[in-house]
DNA sequence: TTCTGTGAACCGCTTCACAGCG
DNA sequence: CGCTGTGAAGCGGTTCACAGAA
C-alpha cells in the first residue's frame, strides 16, 4: 500500500491538479508554479505545495514544477499509470451516455463488460460490447479480476447490485443512483449526485 | 438572504438529509432520531443535531424529529419549496440523458429551455422541448428570468457558455464539463466530475 | 531573486458530554 | 427515561512565514 496516513481530502485534490496540469500542457507550457497551478484549480498556492510535499519533492526551488514530471508522479500516486477494466451495470439512458462517452477511456478506464437485468436488453450491442445478463455477473467479474464498477440502475436496485459486485471482488464503485450505498470496509464508493449538487446551490439563490 | 454565516459544509449536508428522510418516509416511518438519520446518511448523530440546530429547533426532546415536518423545513431552507426553471445547454448524449431523466423534475427542477450551437440540432424535439439556437440564448434566458442552468457542452466551449449564462443573469450552474469554470462572486458552480471521483478511488486500490 | 518545502500558528469543523424538556 | 440542543474541548486541515536551494 502506498497509503501512509495521507488525509483523504489531500488525495481528493490530486485529480484536480491532474486536470489543470493537462490544461496547462495544452496551452504549451512546460513549467508551472504552485501559484499558477493553484489559481487554475481553485486552491491556494500554500495548499498546493503542502499537498504535493506529502508525496515527495517534485518541484525546483526558484523555478517551479515541471508539468510532465509532476503529471507522471501524480498518475503513479493515483495508480493511473495503467489501464483499469471496468464493469458497467445498467444500460438505460445514462448507461448509454456513459458507454459512449470517450472521457473514461482517455483516462485509462476501459469499459470491459456491460450488464443489465432486463431480458429485452440482453444481447444488444452498445459500442463494441454486447449487453450481458446479470445472472452470471458475479462469475464473469470475478473471472476477469475486475475491481472497478459503475452502477447506473434504478435506486431501488442499487444496493442489491452493489452487494453482488462486492461479492464478485469489486473494490471501487462509482454510483449514479441517488441513494447512499452501504458497503464493508475495504470497498470505496463515490456517488455522483447532480441533484444533491443542485439542491446545494439553491440555498444561495 | 437566509444566509447568516452558516458553514457551506453544513449546507451541503442538508440535501443528503433530505434524501434519507425521503427514504425513511418510503419505509412508512413518521418519526426519526438524529441517530437513525445519521446512520442512514453516513453522518454522526451529533453532527446531525448540530447541523439542524443552525436553522432552528426542529426536534422534540425525548422523541426525535417528525419526518414530514423536518422535510418541509429543509425544503424551505434550501428554497426547494418552489419550482425552478432551468436552462440546459448542449444536447449530446449526456444532454439527452439529462433531458429524459425524470429525477430533476421530481425535485422541482423544470427544464424549460434547451440550447445548442450545432445548426443540425436546432429545431429537433427532445422530450417536449425544441432545441433552440444559442444565438439568442442570452435574451431568452434573461427574458424568462432563469437563474439556474446546466452545461453539457464539450470542455473547450464550457467557459464561453458559462460567461454567456452569467451575462444572461444565471446565478447557479451545474457543470458537466471536466474543466474548472471561473465565475464572478455571486455565481455558484458545481461541477459533476465522475472521472475525478474515479481517479480518487483508484488511490485506495 | 524566485519559488519550493515545511514547522508553527491559526482557524474552524467535529465530537463530547450534559443540562433540560417531553 | 429518551433524545434534543449546545457550550466547551478536541482535532485536523489551512494558512503563515521563512529558511534554503536554484
Amino acid at each position: 500500500m502506498t497509503e501512509k496516513n495521507i488525509p483523504d481530502i489531500v488525495v481528493s485534490r490530486l485529480p484536480v491538479y491532474l486536470q489543470t496540469l493537462q490544461l496547462l500542457k495544452k496551452e504549451g507550457k512546460t513549467i508551472t508554479s504552485s501559484q499558477e497551478l493553484g489559481e487554475k484549480s481553485g486552491i491556494t498556492a500554500a495548499q498546493v505545495r503542502k499537498d504535493l510535499s506529502f508525496f515527495g519533492e517534485f518541484g525546483k526551488q526558484g523555478s517551479g514544477y515541471n508539468i510532465d514530471f509532476l503529471t507522471e508522479k501524480i498518475l503513479a500516486i493515483l495508480k493511473l499509470d495503467r489501464v483499469w477494466d471496468v464493469a458497467l451495470v445498467g444500460i438505460g439512458d445514462l448507461g448509454h451516455a456513459i458507454a459512449r462517452y470517450p472521457g473514461f477511456a482517455e483516462r485509462g478506464f476501459n469499459i470491459r463488460f456491460i450488464f443489465d437485468s432486463d431480458p429485452k436488453k440482453i444481447g444488444i450491442k452498445v459500442g463494441n460490447h454486447e449487453v450481458q445478463s446479470m445472472d452470471n455477473m458475479v462469475e464473469v467479474i470475478r473471472g476477469a479480476g475486475i475491481r472497478v464498477a459503475m452502477i447506473t440502475v434504478p435506486s431501488h436496485a442499487a444496493q442489491t447490485v452493489a452487494d453482488l459486485l462486492i461479492e464478485a471482488g469489486v473494490k471501487a464503485i462509482l454510483n449514479y443512483a441517488p441513494v447512499p450505498l452501504i458497503v464493508p470496509d475495504g470497498v470505496r464508493v463515490e456517488t455522483v449526485s447532480p441533484i444533491i449538487q443542485m439542491e446545494h446551490m439553491t440555498y444561495y439563490l
